[in-house]
DNA sequence: ATTGATTTCGGACGGACGTCCGAATTATTC
DNA sequence: GAATAATTCGGACGTCCGTCCGAAATCAAT
């Protein structure tokens, strides 16, 4: 018999902490929904993480590493610095359509990050590993272009609003309805360049 | 005597709730939180707003309120198109930098409506809305560019997504060190166009 | 001045939460 | 197989929360 229950329980604590937030929201997740979602008993989360923190930070940590690595795949399979930008849009389009719950999480550590001192270390690296990920594969061209009065904005600059404009237009699309048609629209991105 | 003192009990709770969720965010925030910071009584806040749900959604209003009369204020201060597109960066750096309790609010109420039904529909309003003002104000001339493959934008995709750089950029901003600078790098937006 | 409605106040309630602890079970080592 | 460590389990604890209720106080109209 046996699929796959060969995960230990500290595992399943995680898994099920993944899919509780991403699912309700780290601000209305008790440990006890965890528990029940991983079927473990309460008093083993804090055997294995310590506290409610000590999950959550477990939490991102995964999950920043999960991002990264899907982010680095796509943006490695575009050719021409046009088509890059055409697979890092993919990957919020991807994401928002067949992992919106991926998404959602993403959000709310951001949220976490925006009142708590512990989390916001991890996820301002996460969003800086990502810009530089997008500059080192995508701006490589524009090494001092994009100037405008006696400013001349830099690609990490120009990296991190590419990043904000997917980000921040992928929060709208959430929040709307037509939600298919919506993520069509985040291709109009490419002609923001 | 008396400076201002002669606003009632639930404009005073409005405004402690706005403080209060700016400070420490709705997640974290109690109704005795509230009360006191208002200088009230718990009940009060029960008897003015019927449950923290009724509170919450005063403030959503409130906020929107708020946010879309600045916001096209400032819309109409420009005269051309490259000015008010000027004055739109400047809406965001202003309020990141004189009062980011006002952006951590928005991106709060953002948060609540990703998870609660009852806040979703203000807050895409929210959204909708301010696409809507900037639209009206800033693409008069582009009825039908940004044409890409078959498809061609509209404006108020666009709109949209001027709107989401602005606001994921400024999510990024928060969560970073050295703000001031990085308030300055919001005007490369300008040279998305 | 009396009545009735509105507002203010203090406190109690049941429930949900995170944390902690001791015992039971299982695994590991000699 | 006995002893020790690691894990699993169930339950209890104190706290904080949102809500509710009845009594006091204030206001309004006659």
């Amino acid at each position: 018999m046996s699929e796959n229950k060969e995960i230990g329980q500290s595992e399943r604590i995680l898994n099920a902490a993944i899919h509780c937030i991403s699912t309700k929201g780290y601000a209305s997740v008790s440990l006890r929904d965890i528990a029940d979602e991983a079927g473990v008993v309460l008093s083993q989360v804090n055997y294995y993480y310590k506290n409610k923190e000590g999950l959550f930070i477990e939490v991102i940590k995964v999950l920043a590493r999960h991002y990264l690595q899907e982010l680095e795949d796509k943006l490695s399979q575009g050719k021409s610095e046009k088509e890059k930008l055409a697979c890092l849009i993919e990957f919020f389009q991807e994401m928002l359509l067949e992992n919106p719950g991926l998404f959602k999480l993403l959000f709310d550590m951001t949220s976490m990050a925006f009142w708590s001192d512990t989390f916001k270390e991890p996820l301002r690296q996460l969003f800086d590993d990502s810009t530089t990920l997008i500059e080192k594969y995508m701006t490589k061209g524009y090494s001092q272009t994009g100037t405008m009065g006696n400013y001349s904005y830099s690609p990490s600059i120009l990296s991190r609003i590419t990043l904000g404009a997917l980000f921040g237009t992928s929060i709208q699309i959430m929040l709307g309805e037509n939600q298919k048609e919506a993520i069509e629209s985040l291709s109009a991105i490419k002609c923001l360049y």
